[in-house]
DNA sequence: CAAGTAATTAAATGGTTGTTTAACTATTGA
DNA sequence: TCAATAGTTAAACAACCATTTAATTACTTG
């Protein structure tokens, strides 16, 4: 799953989140740069973590590029970790097996 | 989130997903690393990862410890995801705002 | 076309991460 | 108590990641 390692890190997590805000319409680079208060190249690197993983797009306007969160990448992050990682939709603990040998040791 | 970084990576997302899938009961690390294949030092690298992002717990019965998945932990993972990540519980797009301005390129 | 703006790419660098090998601690059982 | 087993900790090292500065591309407007 590339999408978690991407949001992995606190600056793209935080410009992800700024886009997700943003909607459809999406935010230039340098709007973002401006609100992360990063540089433009840190920032070009970090969206390029974020476009390669699939969560977000770019689409230029003039000499502007606008960035948006891909929702649909999203979900299927969200999904994947629901049914990976929860058991399926309610995050519960698989059913006890019952097992376990020897002396118990309740320290 | 330490718990999103603790994830974004291979050896402790498929650990996770192995206590995951074991249940309240959890696995001892032998078994773990024996069914990741990997050595007892990496896993325990991995597991001290894990653990310190709340995500697992561990419990020693005699020379053995069981590592079980925290799935209240991994819940309030996905909960932030939704609610920061997503507008809320459908992963909706957000409301369009209608800006935009010049000659719009459709390249 | 020249100057200016928006953004990316390139190169260098410091910091972090993951793996390995070796040494260590703790528990069990002969 | 001694040997064996389960696991962690320590130290060394290679690989990767994020930030910076400088250079470059692309678009717009005078």
């Amino acid at each position: 799953m590339k999408s978690l390692a991407a949001l992995a890190q606190d600056t793209r997590l935080d410009a992800f989140r700024l886009l997700v805000q943003a909607g459809p319409e999406g935010l230039a680079a340098g709007e973002l740069a401006a609100r992360l208060d990063i540089s433009p190249p840190a920032l070009s690197f970090h969206l390029r973590g974020l476009a390669h993983a699939g969560l977000v797009r770019a689409q230029q306007d003039g000499r502007f590029i606008y960035y948006s969160a891909d929702f649909d990448a999203m979900q299927s992050l969200l999904g994947f970790l629901t049914e990976n990682c929860c058991n399926g939709a309610a995050c519960t603990p698989a059913r006890a097996t019952g097992r376990r040998s020897s002396a118990r040791r309740t320290s």
